[in-house]
DNA sequence: GCAAGGTC
């Protein structure tokens, strides 16, 4: 054998020995990993990285190495794949030369430098970079072979050390100094803290928001038997200027008509599917965004859907009807409308990349539950990027009444297209044809009080496009981000609310470490990977740069540890306060039994043994009010987007 | 037990 191709993963793998053999590769398992083989040539898929970077393990105990020591200490790189790693040693001692044929970016070039030590010595090591894993962009790769390019690499090394020495001394300062240690450690990161600031701000928006109050005039009018609405252009922030406007209307029988237009509209497909918008998607279906992307692995895995991690929306060629063919299995109506109203392009959204084509199906199969469902998201947004403009028919008028304009609209779906197999909200209205100058009968008047109503909270869709928007994460990483902060009791609920916690974390952050809580920090990595890559500045300069801001941070949080340390105490006890001991006069906490199940227990055991069950599933508060009939707290719970209270006390008749 | 980034 004579050369050894090496990419970042099987699949990729698979179809590049398929299209250099032109179909004829075979394929083989070495210490369990596949590979593919043909004439002169071994091509094999790895997991990513194989290497991991961490601390060596003299330092791995938290609370016998001060925080900050670990900005001097030398991370080491370990293998962490190791059949892959016996696998590529294996295979490459039987080669003169190897290729290596990774993602073409920068992490890319550094998990195919990770493998560069495990060669023989002296064996020749070229690169081949393509941006598709298309025959005529693999062909011309392997013809014009390059050369590894160690600064791209580095680069990405760079980023690895920096977010290992940022992230794990500030993960442990801030454990430590709190005392959260254990399963309840509290975490730090150049991406997660950002995230982090965001939904306590976001949250600090909500909490200072006064709401203002605002009038609305509207008038019900009738025209040929159909009832619409009109309604004054204006949001009225003045009371009496509603009251003078309403009290001129309120008798009116006739208005005029000095306005009316209607026009059809083209309503375009939404565009193929990028992980981000997909996961936006499946988050309006309340699915989380780490289900989403599990399920669409297994999916991608199963052969069902295409690579589910991609940034992509804009589709290469694809056999597009012989996919349709395949979906017919499983949508033989929707297939039928898709190939009579198929559009002569697929749409194609704003992002391009070549890394992966948008995701889409692949084939088809009867699934079930959670799966059926993101599959068929996934197979319905497919179609619908392939079928027609739906057409819409948009009025709008002007009425004038006692000599004041109101306005009306109307909106009704002339021609469903795509939206017959992919179906989204779209409020229809129902206005009548009218006509400039002629009269239409008022039937009532009415004055609306409202409200400004405070932002959002965001959801993890829209977090995910909000995080995309500010450079945080990475499409593999975004939902993974986000489960973490879950995971470590910073946000709770579907519609993401940060616990005391992350209020009193940030905090502590943005006055010792700010640029940890901003994105700026990942823009600014950027631009020193950028340096790194084009040789203007070591990795050695960049490290040591970015090691001094962080020194400099320690000065300050060391200074203030004590006080951040007890803010972030009182938050976490706070959350985990559930009122007065009916027993005994004491605390009721939140305690978690070895097994790591949760239940209430009072601070004053052993004395006082009162405890209570909780759920061990979804969130739960305490809102200061306790059980009318037996004086136990009362529990708020929230699990899949519900939400209630019940009494402590199970054995309680009120429950 | 720490990060974020690949990938399964």
């Amino acid at each position: 054998m004579k050369r050894l191709i090496i990419c970042e993963k099987n699949i990729a793998a698979r179809r590049i020995a398929y299209i250099l053999s032109n179909g004829k590769a075979k394929q083989g398992r070495i210490y369990g990993i596949p590979y593919y083989y043909f004439d002169d040539t071994i091509i094999v898929g790895l997991k990513g990285h194989i290497k991991k970077l961490d601390f060596p393990k003299e330092y791995a105990k938290w609370s016998q190495i001060e925080p900050k020591k670990l900005i001097d200490v030398e991370p080491v790189k370990k293998i962490g794949e190791w059949r892959i790693a016996n696998a590529i040693r294996k295979l490459a001692s039987q080669a003169k030369s190897v290729i290596i044929a990774t993602d073409y970016d920068r992490e890319g070039e550094l998990i195919g430098v990770e493998i560069m030590d495990l060669l023989p010595k002296n064996i020749e090591v070229k690169r081949a970079r393509f941006s598709a894993i298309t025959p005529g962009e693999i062909k011309k790769a392997f013809e014009q072979l390059e050369e590894v390019d160690f600064n791209l690499a580095k680069s990405a090394e760079a980023r690895q050390y920096i977010d290992l020495i940022w992230g794990a001394s500030l993960t442990r300062f801030i454990s430590l100094a709190s005392e959260q240690l254990g399963k309840d450690f509290l975490s730090v990161g150049r991406v997660q803290s950002p995230t982090l600031a965001l939904i306590v701000e976001r949250e600090k928006e909500i909490q200072d928001f006064v709401p203002k109050p605002f009038w609305k005039i509207k008038l019900r009018i009738e025209k040929n038997g159909i009832e619409f609405e009109a309604e004054y252009p204006e949001v009225i922030w003045d009371e009496e200027k509603a009251k003078e406007i309403y009290e001129k209307v309120r008798r009116a029988k006739e208005g005029i008509v000095t306005h009316y237009e209607c026009k059809l509209k083209q309503d375009v497909p939404p565009p193929p599917f990028d992980t981000t918008t997909f996961l936006k998607e499946a988050s309006h279906l309340r699915i989380s965004a780490p289900q989403a992307m599990k399920v669409a692995e297994e999916l991608y895995m199963n052969g069902l859907i295409s690579y589910p991690r991609t940034d992509n929306t804009v589709y290469p060629p694809l056999p597009f009807k012989n996919i349709l063919q395949k979906l017919a299995k499983v949508y033989p109506k929707e297939v039928r409308e898709v190939l009579s109203m198929m559009r002569s392009k697929p749409v194609a959204g704003k992002k391009f990349s070549k890394d992966h084509p948008p995701i889409h199906p692949v084939d088809a199969a009867k699934l079930d539950g959670i799966h059926a469902k993101i599959y068929d998201l996934i197979a319905r947004r497919f179609m619908a990027t392939l079928s027609k403009n739906d057409v819409l028919e948009v009025k709008k008028a002007k009425i004038n009444v006692e000599g004041i304009e109101f306005v009306a609209d109307g909106l009704i779906i002339k021609e469903k297209n795509w939206r017959k197999v992919y179906p989204t909200k779209i409020k229809e209205k129902v206005l009548p044809d009218l006509k400039k100058g002629e009269k239409v009968k008022i039937i009532g008047a009415r004055k609306i009080k409202d409200k400004t109503k405070p932002p959002k909270r965001y959801t993890q869709g829209s977090l995910i496009v909000e995080m995309e928007k500010l450079g945080l994460g990475t499409k593999a990483t975004r939902h993974e981000i986000i489960g973490k902060l879950y995971e470590r009791n910073y946000i709770k609920g579907r519609s993401i609310t940060p616990t005391p916690a992350a209020f009193a974390v940030v905090d502590a952050l943005k006055e010792g470490a700010e640029i940890i809580t901003k994105p700026d920090m990942t823009a600014h990595l950027e631009q020193e990977m950028d340096k790194i890559a084009e040789g203007k500045k070591s990795f050695e300069e960049v490290v040591e740069e970015s090691k001094e801001i962080l020194r400099k941070a320690f000065e300050l949080l060391e200074k203030k540890e004590d006080e951040i340390g007890e803010a972030i105490k009182e938050a976490v006890e706070k959350q985990n306060y559930f009122g007065k001991c009916n027993k005994c006069g004491g605390d009721l906490i939140l305690i978690k039994s070895g097994k790591g199940k949760r239940f209430i227990g009072c601070s004053n055991f052993p004395k006082c043994s009162n405890s209570y069950p909780l759920p061990q599933k979804g969130s739960v508060y305490f809102e200061g009010e306790y059980c009318s009939k037996c004086g136990a707290p009362m529990i708020t719970v929230i699990y899949k987007g519900k939400k209630w209270k019940k009494c402590a006390d199970t054995n309680c008749g009120k429950n």
